[in-house]
DNA sequence: GACAAATGATACTAATATGGTATCATTATA
DNA sequence: TATAATGATACCATATTAGTATCATTTGTC
């Protein structure tokens, strides 16, 4: 079991190289140069990046990706979203059934709780302190 | 994104069915009579409880199978464990590297972090407290 | 203006995980 | 000894994940 997939995982590394103080464009080139990451699957990742407003872009020579706002303002919990949908752990799995059994309502409260304290987790990782933090 | 699989939530259910003062033999006929799941599939799931010793069973006519051990010490965590694969949000994704980058280090830290508190909760889970809460 | 270097868009493919079925062997009880 | 149960195992269908391939479009530089 595990909580972030691979998809999710290349994008915040590729955001934590690219969360430097100029802010600066990085082309796909220069990444893969420095992460080792499959060229064209990470083109595929950026670009989705890109059209849910993480980065921005400059097509042409000498263009490249670029943070849309500070990387304090990235949070992990974002990146789950995008890569692998919204956080909704206590799903119910009969939908059409509206609950019928007492026992699942009282495990959904439950799972709901822990939900809350997990998202909050995430949201507290930004791009920003992952890059601060190292010394 | 979802926390149990399909599998897990049958095995949950079924387990709280079964989950009973008396702790007698219950049939797969019975359980499917009760809770509709897809008989063959929740013979597959009860066998390989049996295996993880989560039960008991007992072959031949008036067969079924029974909780090994007190509702109270069945806890969801293991059930994800058994059927989803132990916990471990903060897999390396580059293992063989040993982890070349600092900001990967701390992103494991920190997720480490989120995955004992997730564990703790998971852990607070239990079949039996599923069966004494309703009211 | 032509060329080259970049992203945009989109469709396809491979591998793995999930959610099941199907079948036959074995065992225990009435 | 028939029957009602589980044990073991192999198979199948679908969805998700991970990745590739290709062509179109844009833009800076000579």
């Amino acid at each position: 079991m595990k909580l972030i997939t691979r998809e999710t995982d290349y994008a915040m590394r590729a955001l934590v190289y690219m969360a430097r103080p100029k802010n600066s464009l990085v082309s796909v080139a220069e990444l893969i140069k420095e992460l080792k990451f499959p060229r064209p699957f990470l083109r595929k990742i950026l670009q989705t990046l890109k059209r849910r407003r993480v980065l921005k872009s400059h097509k042409g020579k000498r263009g490249g990706f670029l943070l849309a706002r500070p990387p304090e303002k990235i949070f992990l919990v974002d990146l789950i979203g995008i890569f692998q949908g919204p956080i909704e752990l206590d799903e119910c799995l009969f939908k059409k059934k509206l609950c019928p059994d007492v026992n699942v309502c009282l495990l959904r409260k439950k799972l709901q709780k822990i939900e809350a304290e997990v998202v909050a987790q995430l949201r507290s990782i930004s791009i920003g302190s992952l890059r601060d933090e190292r010394n």
